[in-house]
DNA sequence: CATAATGTATTAAGCGTATTAGTACAATAT
DNA sequence: ATATTGTACTAATACGCTTAATACATTATG
């Protein structure tokens, strides 16, 4: 039922930024699998009482990064991981993402060795399958 | 005469954002160092084509941050690296960017040493001097 | 075939933020 | 004293986010 989809109304994210990233995150974390179904645009929108406008953006987002394949009448699906191919501009992207919080930890005064090894826990608890969720 | 800082007017980051992350980022370098002062928000402004406002906007950020140190008639100077404490609201938000740098890399399809290798060599991209600047 | 469901597109309105502009003030430097 | 500096305030404009209502093309379902 898509309930563990959580929207702060106060934040500074777009409520669609939000379901973005919460989706983005589900997939990363094969919470999502290849194949299953996002809920319809309307019936999320409902559970979540937001526009349906809203969801249906973040939709295409997703669709355009190549997570997700949608087909009118049926429904949108995650797809399979070969599909998302990355080109240059992504690994830009990422590049620049991953200085930005190299410079907030150096600035905070964290060690640099310290940074590392904190990236290289979070990396490892991405390997971890929760299934605690169930499907959508 | 701050001229390495460039403003992209097109994007999508707000003008106050794009400086308040490139002197932060020039701190995290040691470009520039502790006692190191800014350029006056008047005469920044004037050589960014910018507003005065809008250049006050990211050194008051900055100045929030612990990065810098204000006072008034006398200009804004970069603070010492003692002074910037860091707190665990810090560190979450920190957590937080690092998590979405590691989703959106998984979602490229990069493994996860490849993520880790990438990380640390950027880390270490941040120890070098590039001495090439000069002051403000 | 008829109906419902689904993703998509469009227009309009309200709301908040970003930016510029202009002015003014308090504290410091010269 | 005069200039410099950071800060504060108001006003106006522009843009993005969100909601609302509607419509359309495609697919699923009976």
């Amino acid at each position: 039922m898509a309930l563990w989809i959580h929207i702060s109304p106060g934040s500074s994210k777009p409520i669609y930024i939000q379901v973005v990233e919460q989706i983005s995150e589900a997939i990363a974390k094969s919470e999502l699998k290849c194949g299953d179904r996002l809920p319809p645009v309307r019936k999320l929108a409902a559970e979540l009482v937001i526009n349906p406008n809203t969801v249906a953006r973040a939709y295409t987002i997703l669709e355009r990064s190549g997570l997700v394949s949608t087909k009118i009448g049926s429904g949108t699906f995650v797809s399979e991981p070969k599909m998302r191919s990355r080109d240059a501009a992504d690994i830009n992207v990422l590049a620049e993402r991953m200085d930005n919080v190299i410079i907030r930890g150096i600035n905070l005064g964290i060690e640099a060795n310290d940074l590392v090894e904190m990236f290289k826990s979070r990396v490892a608890g991405f390997g971890k399958k929760t299934k605690g969720r169930g499907k959508l």
